[in-house]
DNA sequence: ACAGTTGATAAGTTTTGCTTATACAATCAG
DNA sequence: CTGATTGTATAAGCAAAACTTATCAACTGT
């Protein structure tokens, strides 16, 4: 009893005529016959009255018939389900990101709800060390770090540049600068964040080469903080551009050039090697292809092997 | 997309392994592969996630699987449904019959009715006439008739003997007789039945070629009405022994026996030729064959072409 | 009784799906 | 990092299923 035989029966059953079923079906007749022998078979009785060759069904014709219909019709629930999903009205977008990345996230999300209004988007708020394994143990589809993922069996696309900026309070004696060298800012007191990353590595290693000591006396917990912090005139801070952007166009914070240091910041989507994108996750890729080519991002979107 | 595969792909769900689905599903590993591939070529997308070897589904997985499992439950319950009508659990038997008919009818019924407490029984009442068709026209499935039927394309098994008899209310004067010559029934004022019958033109011959009379001077319409005439005195009547029974048992009808003529009735149980009796009425037909050998029915159950 | 319609059957071919054998990928232990 | 192990994909061969054409048989209506 498969599909097949059941759209057979149900033609037969609703042209009552074998030969009109055939035709429907795009099959001979021969063809059809041998359909419904096979099912009646395998219930073990006669579908159709024989006698009467006006298609009359048999009480098991008649109770295989109410399922066949459900059968079929659940089917074609499926096939529509499964190609409104191709087309994104309908599935799961979720994402792994931390602090700094969902700065960036939430710009793309935007546009993303408008163009897929039907895609359930979660966000997971992780932290940078833990996001990987997020994404290896399937807890989230693909996560935003902002540097390389050391796991082989991940696989990650550079898809924005940002840098970290030194940023001050207006009234910061630096603030009348606009290029300042490393040297200078050893007698500066750094409001860091209290999470480890790369970036503050290298920035540790940065200073050290240049001899210069690197005064981190207050760790703050979050991004916000951190900007309220030295926005109070409270020492300077090294924070994603991204996440300074309206504070710096207000005046509430005050970039600072660092002759000597540049630090680029790749955000990267990360995904399982070799596990196939959803659809959901293909159309988040596409928007941030396009915005990162709005902004000349040349060096982005290059594929990063493990 | 069929039913196998997609019990394939539960299987694999499930099992979150195509080795150990292979094993349950009693194939190897390579035909659950292709079975799945040819699932998701259909589908249009990957179901399984390949990067993790956990089995894990894709949201296109997951929608399918609810579906799968919705088909092949229905499956199931359809394959249970028709076992049970098939086990008589289930099911409907319509049988036309006459006035006469049904009175053999209803005492077979009795027994089927304890034997088959689920079937529904329909007894549809009908003109001797117009069995024949109302079976043809698949009004009801099978009719009992008094008499053979003509149509080609119907078949018919005797089921039970009967015989006319001669009944008279006991102060008559020949309920003093155990037998009577056809001559002497000259006299006699007969109650008939105004419906049209085989057994009525039988009845008029033979007494033509006895050259004599026969006076039916009353018409009735019903069974009960002549049996309550000829009770209440007034002449006699030939009636279906089945259907004097218990007043010839009280003695409110008393019996004689026409030394010339024997009218045996023989009643048949008809259906469409070519059709396969539905399980109900195959049972009833073992019940009414029980029943006649009880009877010493050595010349019942021969089946009659028509 | 005879043409026309309809379903069944037979024989042959194509398609499908299974199996065995083998390759490839990933994980794990040493 | 290498070899063993586990798990899936692929290839080739074969068996079964299902379709086709051709033909037959049964019933319908004239």
């Amino acid at each position: 009893m498969d599909l097949l035989q059941l759209e057979t029966f149900l033609a037969v059953a609703e042209e009552k005529n074998f030969s009109r079923a055939a035709q429907r079906l795009h099959r001979t007749q021969p063809a059809v016959s041998q359909a419904i022998r096979k099912l009646e078979l395998s219930v073990g009785e006669p579908l159709f009255d024989r006698s009467s060759r006006d298609g009359h069904l048999t009480d098991a014709g008649v109770t295989l018939r109410a399922y066949a219909e459900k059968m079929l019709n659940l089917r074609e629930e499926a096939r529509l389900e499964l190609t409104e999903l191709k087309q994104l009205h309908q599935g799961r977008l979720s994402i792994a990101a931390n602090e700094f990345t969902s700065l960036y996230l939430v710009r793309v999300l935007g546009e993303y709800r408008q163009l897929h209004p039907m895609i359930k988007i979660a966000v997971q708020r992780s932290l940078a060390s833990r996001i990987s394994q997020d994404v290896l143990s399937h807890k989230v589809e693909i996560g935003i770090l902002s540097f390389q993922p050391e796991e082989p069996a991940l696989r990650s696309i550079t898809v924005y540049r940002d840098e970290l900026v030194l940023v001050v309070n207006p009234q910061h004696p630096l603030a009348k600068e606009r290029e300042v060298s490393i040297r200078r800012l050893g007698a500066e007191s750094f409001v860091a964040h209290n999470v480890p990353s790369p970036y503050r590595v290298n920035v540790i290693d940065t200073f050290r080469r240049h001899k210069t000591p690197l005064n981190m006396d207050v760790e703050l917990p979050t991004l916000e903080s951190i900007r309220k912090f030295v926005a109070g005139g409270n020492g300077v801070a090294l924070l994603p551009a991204i996440a300074v952007e309206s504070e710096l166009a207000s005046g509430g914070l005050v970039r600072i050039k660092i002759r000597e240091l540049s630090l680029e910041r790749k955000l990267r989507l990360v995904y399982r090697k070799n596990s196939h994108l959803s659809h959901a996750a293909r159309a988040l890729l596409k928007i941030m292809e396009r915005r990162a080519e709005q902004h000349g991002g040349q060096f982005l979107f290059h594929r990063n092997r493990a």
